[in-house]
DNA sequence: CATCGAGATTTTCGTACGTCATCACGCTCA
DNA sequence: TGAGCGTGATGACGTACGAAAATCTCGATG
């Protein structure tokens, strides 16, 4: 087994399970626990594993809407713009784009209501030159983090 | 303090550090090891928290294109659709959603050839009607999940 | 109708025990 | 020569269990 292999398939067991135990990750991969250590605190000091973290369904959590936001904005504010919208914590993902939007946010909200409001409120900027808005009515998957290849 | 309100702490809690021990996560929320392990089982038991996975650094592993695909679907084909977009590892959301398009999707992929590659491959469903494909500049956030409402 | 209180239920706690993570060391193998 | 291994020692960890505390239930009472 290379060693970046024992990586990808680390990397893949924590996939599986973000808690699992050193000595079960070594027993899982056939490797000393010695071995599982040294590696994790590598992958963790590159930057590969950034943290971990819970998986929350925040339906469950009376978050129950959805949006996809794209906005098209004035050249030089794209930074300002995209920032704002970081620092709403409800934005889950905020991403630069090609095409005919500049901006693509995705944001949750408690209801229809707090949505409206919210968007409403970032929409008044005036370097926003055109909107919109797609409520998500089924998310069939949402932020799946997938398994890596494993070289043979 | 309220039920709730220790389940909401302990939930972002969580969310600072998924491999957080029971220990370290009772002495921050002033409560016993015990009931911290008694919430998080039940937390987990309700669906509240689905998990926990380490967060990968994708573009760290060669990952570095992000694509936002946006279909319209013939009707009837919408589920067809959604559950072949589910069933490629490599999309990290799957939205079914109002507005001018029916899916959008964020997919990852080594590099734009990768891309392409797929996309195409997608694209050649005579039940989709039109797309629209951006390409991620870049990604101000991804993926985060918020920390939870305290009531006081 | 508001209040009380005994009993049941739920929640929290402390303890104890077996397991686990970590570190340093020297060894093995290719 | 470096990746992986095993060992041993130490402190931290997870879990089970019974006891204690808090909360809820509901009929009785003034």
């Amino acid at each position: 087994m290379t060693y970046e292999n024992l990586d990808a398939k680390l990397v893949n067991a924590l996939l599986g399970d973000g808690r699992a135990s050193l000595r079960s990750l070594a027993e899982e991969l056939d490797v000393s626990v010695t071995t599982i250590s040294n590696h994790l605190s590598d992958l963790e000091e590159q930057g590969v594993i950034q943290g971990y973290s819970p998986i929350v369904d925040y339906d469950a959590l009376e978050y129950d809407v959805t949006a996809i936001i794209q906005l098209k904005v004035e050249g030089n504010a794209l930074p300002d713009i995209t920032e704002t919208l970081k620092e709403h914590r409800q934005m889950i993902s905020v991403y630069e784009v090609t095409g005919d939007y500049d901006v693509i946010a995705v944001g949750k909200f408690r209801d229809t209501d707090g949505m409206n409001d919210q968007i409403k409120a970032l929409l008044t900027d005036p370097d926003i030159k055109e909107s919109n808005t797609s409520v998500v009515l089924n998310a069939v998957t949402e932020n799946e983090q997938f398994k890596l290849d494993i070289e043979q």
